[in-house]
Order: structure tokens, then sequence, then C-alpha cells
DNA sequence: ATAATTGCAAATGCTTTGCTTGTGA
DNA sequence: TCACAAGCAAAGCATTTGCAATTAT
């Protein structure tokens, strides 16, 4: 099992240390988008040292080092996701909480298009689609 | 100057008290999307008696009453605005602050459509442009 | 009359930070 | 070596809540 984000760390100068290799390490190898405290947790199935403090500021270094994303999703915590190579928006399960990813290239360009015609250069932008799985 | 909150509020059965219809009459006049401090200092300068508890309490109350909505836009804190009776989304300039509605219906129905094709209804999403002002 | 609302201050939940000790390059 | 990182507990910030007093219907 890869740990991209260390990989990343190494890229960018970003100094490892034991913590954040494995901060790293588990946060590469999800497949979710876990929050602070699940992630706490999961580090601390390896080492029951690490504080969430370091969790935090990790992955406050990482997010600012361009390594991984924080999304705000309504009525949840914030959660972390690594920097996928393709851009991606997220549908959430309003039932369940699931997040599902998905590209939409026609939506990209009319947000690009809706902005330059308001006079805006678009430098980032935000796309969440909440809805209930229909059953068939 | 109508009070449009404060009539939506008898519509809906809202309970309303002194304090509720001067929140009502700042929010319904505001252009702009005020968050719960600066909406405290409007209401303030027409009575310094209401407690930010209250402005916290009232617009929560209006919004699961499905009169007012609140929008979490990155890197500041929640802001409140009427509900319009047209939907639009935001372009948030991030230099200023200052905020642009839009409606685009294209992206509407790709929206839509990107959730069908995922086994989804659609519900709720949330789209929000970020961006630089071309100067020209 | 009486159930709901207010103001106040205390409590909360998430996140950050100061400080001392420990450690990677 | 020595600037930077970790752990801990305390602080911060936005928001919520318990409680006693007040008010709308």
């Amino acid at each position: 099992m890869s740990n991209v984000i260390e990989n990343k760390c190494i890229e960018k100068g970003v100094r490892l240390t034991d913590q954040r290799k494995l901060i790293a390490k588990v946060m590469s190898e999800s497949q979710d988008h876990p929050d602070v405290d699940e992630l706490h947790k999961r580090v601390n199935k390896v080492d029951t040292k690490i504080s969430i403090a370091t969790v935090y500021r990790t992955v406050k270094l990482f997010e600012e080092s361009g390594i991984v994303t924080k999304h705000d999703f309504k009525g949840t915590k914030a959660r972390y996701e690594e920097i996928p190579q393709e851009h991606h928006d997220h549908l959430i399960d309003i039932n369940t909480g699931e997040i599902t990813e998905f590209v939409n290239e026609d939506i990209e360009k009319l947000q690009k298009k809706v902005a330059e015609k308001l006079g805006y250069k678009l430098v980032d932008h935000r796309l969440e689609l909440y809805g209930t799985k229909i059953k068939k």
C-alpha cells in the first residue's frame, strides 16, 4: 500500500516526523472523507500517543501545502481528502451521509463562463449535490 | 419599507415578539448577506436590549420555518438571506468578500441530470463560485 | 392564564495555541 | 546542533442552552 501523501511531502519539502508519516499513511489509504476525529481514531490504532492537536496541525499543514483538501459539507464537521489528480465534485446522500464523487465537464465550463460574464476570473468553486437514493 | 419576513411569520404561524419583528424588519431591508454579529449590530441601533442569543435563536427559527437561508461560504461566518422567490447561486469575490447572485438554468438542469444518473433524487445543492475581478 | 420567549451567563463543540520537552535533517 | 514538531492543557470563537423573569395570545 503506497503512501502517496508521504511522497508529496518529500516533493514539497515538508519535514517528516513519525506522526506525520502515520497520518499521511492513514489518509492515503482512506477511501472515504474522514473528519479529524476519525483520523485521530485511525492513527491511534497504530500509535496511541498521537494527540488530536497534532492531527489538527498536520491536516492543516497538508492543506496549506496543497496535499489535501478540506470539505465543509452542510451539517457535518470538516472532512479531508487527498487532492485528487482529477478534479471532482461531491454528491452527498442526506440520509446516510454517503459521498459519491462525480465529474461533469459541462458544468465546469458553464461555471467559468458565468464568472466571466459577471466580470470575474474563476479561481475556485464549490459544487455539492444533496440527494436521496432512488430505489428501483 | 415592507417587512416581508414579518408577513411570512404570520403566514407560517410563527409567534411575533418585538424582538422578532425588529429582526425580521432588519433582515427584510438588508440587501446584503449579513452574519449574526452584523444583524445584532443593526437591530441594536433600534433596540439596545436585544441580546445576541435572541438573534441566534431567531435566525435559526426563521431558517427552520423556511423563511431565511443560511450560507456558509468558505472562510467566513454563517450569513443569512431572506429566501428569494427565485433560486439563485452566489459568486464570492475572494478579495473583497463582495457577493454577486446569479442564476443559470443550464447548470441547474445538469445538476439534476448528474444526480439522477448516479441514482439520486436531487433535494438540495450548493454552488458557489470564488473569483477575482477582471479589471478592464 | 400559561406556554413560549427573552436575557444573561455558563456551557458547548470544534479548532487553535502557549509552553516545555522531544526530535529530524 | 537547533530550528522545528509534539503533547498537554488552556484559550478562542461561534453557537447553544439552563434558568428565572417577562410576554404574547
